[in-house]
DNA sequence: CTGATTCTTGACCATATGGTCAGCTTTGAC
DNA sequence: GTCAAAGCTGACCATATGGTCAAGAATCAG
């Protein structure tokens, strides 16, 4: 019997390597489309392209199915996570900070929308992530903001509706695919559209905030961004 | 037998404006919060206080019933977007924007997750309004910006990505509601931390387009927000 | 080759799903 | 009061759901 096995990606023999990227890559579209309650084990196993109970025997329960693909999405997030100080140049912060977290949403699509449906759905399973972890990080973060503020390197803007609003813009073209695509006539997103949007969140971000650079004297910081 | 008589609000008997009405809301929280497949008739049915059959007998299906709070919520959405011409004040139609697509999120959050939840899915219930109605609007908003550009009122920015920008940093507070009060530690939002959202996203955007004052001369234009 | 471990899967189960329907009660115009 | 229209709803149906299980197949270390 397969014990209490259901780790993560490494461990294992190939076949069960094999079998649960198929099943998590499978799922993580399924999630991402219909919610937790609207997916169905019967269309994951289909679109991994085994039987439904060889999907239960490597992921014991839809629920512990579900969490997994969280706790994944969330590590992915964790890894963009990295620290900041008073000392940075706030203009590089802010742009590297939107430019990963844009290349997060490109890069997983449907976790991003998997995490969007969590959230949307009240986030019964993310609470405690939402409250603890991702509380400190964004309260530490605002803490430099503030900081900056103070020393008059950008306006007294309020630090976590910044966060909110790169958050929400990044996000929304891996979330709201569908619309940007319909309303824009395209078929998909390419990877120079993605920098163009990267390039002009930056910058109505940078100029918005008034951000200055910190050493030398005060230009155009809408060139800041500008190559 | 009640023939097709599944159609908006106003019309039909007492009693059955009174139970359409319940049957709507209920099935519009439960909509947004688990999606079009995850949610059931029998939740629906049980939030507006009815059997399943009492729901099912004004609504037809379910697929009805959810395609007519697409509608309703359509709607809505449409009775914000009054014209704008190359004349107005940049400022003041941004920030009129800004607001009114805020209120709209306040005002209906659940109906703002349900048009959330149906983008995520892939919007199969509303491609053709996304690629019609919606598109031409964005069109014809895109070409007024554009002329602002021209005229130097604002930076030359994409009008289109701008339009997203704003669309999603507002719909956010509704349909992460549940990550932002996680973050804040609030358990909800007041309207004065609504007020002050608004005034953050209109300050920022307008001044990270370089959005200035057509009549007079350029002053610091985070100021034109500021009562 | 052997034996244990891992893998595979169809049959099966209790439950829940969207939807139908027949027969009942209530309502309201005349 | 009459009677048709509107409203109501429990019983019922085919189907799909998440999950269990037992029995067989493949794998692999010794």
């Amino acid at each position: 019997m397969a014990k209490a096995r259901h780790g993560n990606d490494t461990e294992g023999g190939a076949i069960r390597r094999r079998n649960e990227r198929a099943i998590l890559a499978a799922a993580e579209r399924v999630f991402a489309r219909h919610g937790y309650r609207g997916a169905s084990l019967q269309e994951i196993a289909e679109q991994a392209g085994l039987p439904k109970s060889n999907v239960l025997y490597y992921m014991g329960s839809k629920r512990k199915l579900y969490v997994r693909l969280l706790e994944r999405m969330m590590e992915r997030w964790n890894a963009m996570l990295d620290d900041i100080s008073p000392e940075d140049d706030p203009a590089e912060v802010l742009s590297a900070f939107i430019r990963s977290k844009m290349q997060i949403s490109r890069r997983h699509p449907e976790g991003s929308r998997l995490f969007a449906s969590e959230i949307l759905g009240g986030a019964p399973f993310l609470q405690e992530y939402l409250k603890g972890e991702l509380r400190d990080w964004v309260q530490s973060r605002a803490a430099v903001f503030r900081e900056w503020a103070e020393r008059g390197l950008m306006d007294p803007i309020d630090p976590v509706w910044l966060i909110f609003l790169i958050w929400s813009s990044t996000q929304h073209y891996a979330d709201f695919e569908a619309q940007v695509l319909g309303i824009t006539g395209r078929d998909a997103l390419g990877d120079d559209d993605l920098e163009e949007i990267t390039e002009f969140l930056t910058r109505v971000v940078i100029k918005g905030c008034g951000v200055k650079h910190p050493a030398g004297r005060v230009e155009d910081p809408a060139t800041l961004t500008e190559r």
